[in-house]
DNA sequence: CGGCCAACCTGTGCGC
DNA sequence: TGCGCACAGGTTGGCC
């Protein structure tokens, strides 16, 4: 479900409650979710103190005292549920409410019906070369992710430019929704070759990854703020998307107004204007 | 190595 | 109302 922008939006929603807190009950309520749950779960958060929260690629990392760092993924379907102890009634676990844990304040529920997420353990020394996190490509909104190193990722490459975008090695945090997003401001139909991309289109993707990426944050920011109040969802936000599932609908282009397609690349949806995005040759 | 596809799961919405 | 199918925002292992 979740890509970049809702990740961060989860991670800042969950630091409030548990930045400097004590666990004080964890407990893990099935054996597995896309891994195996460690089986020492709620031992190894039971009384540990969670001193930051941080985020690489759609992971969720939270970093306790004595050096656990709890790996996060929301998968596809994905979400953090968040109750306040001062204000909101404590609900019992649901079917999908697959991991619990506690501080004096608050508790938190994640909620997974596909079950294509995951939770697992590492050490701040070991986690950089964790092996769910050593393969990943640059931060899309860091500096290490430039034009330049775009086009070395897309240099000879036979795939689609899409599928490029999509490939965690390439620039880590990118997902199908975004990835259509990004070419449509891009003016680059999906289907062309990565090889095929040109400097200044190259450019131009990392111009609008940071874009669409930083206001989709922003628009989940606002969110939050919402939730701040009330029982929160977190891993979801509703996010006005330019072209992504907008088939058969205007082009949102001024002076374009053309419908929009959808067409089917391994597998997933890939949204885009015939007019803004002309197909390759 | 590059590139494609199935597989992992459940839920939802649609056409008949 | 029920049934079957298509589809859903991620990742990875296996195959050619």
């Amino acid at each position: 479900m979740p890509e970049l922008p809702e990740v961060e939006t989860t991670m800042r929603g969950m630091a409030p409650m548990l930045r400097g807190e004590t666990i004080i009950r964890a407990e893990a309520r099935r054996a597995n979710l896309r891994i195996e749950i460690p089986t020492d779960f709620a031992d190894r958060l039971t009384g540990n103190v969670c001193e930051r929260l941080t985020r690489r690629s759609k992971y969720i990392l939270l970093h306790f005292t004595d050096g656990l760092v709890m790996i996060l993924h929301l998968g596809m379907s994905g979400k953090i549920s968040l109750y306040n102890k001062a204000s909101d009634s404590l609900p019992e676990p649901g079917k999908h409410d697959h991991l619990i844990w506690e501080t004096a304040g608050g508790l938190m529920m994640f909620n997974d019906p596909r079950r294509f997420g995951l939770v697992t353990f590492t050490s701040e020394a070991e986690l950089p070369e964790h092996k769910l996190i050593r393969h990943l490509g640059p931060e899309p909104l860091s500096n290490q992710f430039h034009e330049a190193r775009l086009a070395a990722a897309l240099q000879g490459k036979r795939s689609p430019v899409k599928t490029i975008l999509l490939d965690q090695r390439t620039v880590s945090g990118i997902g199908n929704i975004y990835a259509c997003e990004i070419l449509w401001r891009a003016a680059i139909h999906p289907k062309t070759l990565a090889r095929d991309i040109r400097a200044e289109q190259a450019a131009d993707i990392v111009t609008h990854t940071r874009d669409v990426l930083c206001e989709a944050i922003e628009a989940g920011g606002s969110t939050l703020k919402d939730y701040a109040k009330v029982d929160g969802e977190l891993g979801y936000f509703q996010h006005q998307f330019k072209v992504y599932g907008r088939a058969g609908e205007s082009c949102l282009k001024p002076n374009c107004g053309d419908d929009i397609e959808r067409i089917v690349q391994s597998g997933r949806s890939s949204f885009y204007c015939p007019c803004c995005q002309p197909a390759p040759e």
